[in-house]
DNA sequence: TAGAGTACGGAGAACCTCTCCGCTTATCAA
DNA sequence: TTGATAAGCGGAGAGGTTCTCCGTACTCTA
């Protein structure tokens, strides 16, 4: 991969680049507190920025969120490259879909979920960038699982990323339940066979 | 039932009892029409009656969609009732779970999702209702497909009902895409062993 | 160092949710 | 039929939001 999908548009001037990298500082502090439906006034003035210099950068929210997740989409699809040598495709498969499903509860869904579902019409660049490593990632940890492990050849990475973070959208919901996501995980992974079950079935 | 999750509080007066008969037919309406983003001025507007005469009688959104869907629980929860006369327990199950995703949809999945999660600090006696009468139709069809037909002891109707809603939102997400709720459903219905199966397993 | 052009940021438009409270009106006892 | 009374109405407006416009100020280059 050149280049970041985070990094577009970086601008030439000093000071834009500044305001820029405060913005997303800022950005990322107050959703880390106050999840995806802060107010961008707050962001902006956290920054210590006007709104007009914030909406300048990034026109809308979503343009925003992709920016500041950007780089974390690289280490998903790195950690994906890497369990590509797992001794288990099916166990590293889901550790994988795991790993996103955390990432998406920790990004609060929003993002992730907007990033894997079909791109729409207004869909940037740079969401399509991070659309398309989390799926090129997701190809080949399935495609392995499918040719040397036991996950259904019927199975589509897709599908089972959507789910993933439907998975992660519903237990962001309900942040009192801090096991509901490995829970609802596990239900699905009836879907990818464990080649080691501890319970054999009857 | 004695009494329908959605008549709660239902007024005295002839005037106030059109208004809100008035209010929640114009929410119908534009809800169908332009989602739960909705604006609720729009709703008054339509309904011809002033923003605080909706508030008075749906305090916030949640009480609005509710009061809306009420009586859809009900269909749902005959409907469940029904189905539990169905040969196959864990078909029985399946289909009620697909009719509980498919509604949610049609409800823009909003309302649902707040339904069958935990109830938050502010959750109605209206809300409360629905909430419980989907959960104990749904712990009775799973109860029996546990006891008659192949549902594993571990499932848990709590996490199935929010997993099939989570379906329904993702599927909700991307419109587009129509075969995505039944793909996804089918992807989580391997935690439903199918009592025929054609393959069999070791 | 000066001119060109880029970027800033605040005022404000246009929405939103939700509340307050003076006025209107339905209801019911007399 | 007719008040008295309580219930209900609805618009003004407070306080929030997103997003835009444009005069000002700064940075960069020559």
């Amino acid at each position: 991969m050149k280049s970041s999908p985070g990094d577009s548009r970086r601008p030439q001037r000093a000071d834009a680049r500044d305001n820029r990298d405060r913005l997303l500082q800022a950005a990322r502090a107050v959703f880390d507190e106050q999840g995806p439906h802060a107010s961008l006034n707050k962001i902006a003035q956290k920054a210590g920025v006007g709104p007009g210099t914030l909406y300048r950068h990034f026109p809308n929210l979503q343009a925003l969120l992709v920016a500041i997740i950007g780089g974390d989409v690289e280490v998903l699809c790195a950690q994906g490259r890497e369990l590509l040598e797992h001794p288990s495709p099916d166990e590293a498969l889901r550790m994988w879909l795991g790993a996103v499903a955390r990432h998406a509860t920790a990004m609060r869904g929003l993002v992730a979920a907007e990033m894997i579902a079909q791109p729409t019409k207004e869909t940037s660049t740079a969401l399509a960038a991070c659309h398309q490593a989390i799926h090129t990632t997701g190809t080949a940890l399935l495609g392995r699982a499918q040719q040397h492990g036991n996950a259904p050849a019927r199975l589509d990475i897709a599908d089972l990323l959507i789910l993933t973070n439907a998975i992660a959208w519903a237990s962001e919901q309900t942040p009192t339940d801090t096991g509901l996501l490995d829970r609802l995980l596990a239900l699905i992974n009836t879907a990818v066979p464990n080649p080691h079950p501890h319970e054999p079935r009857k």
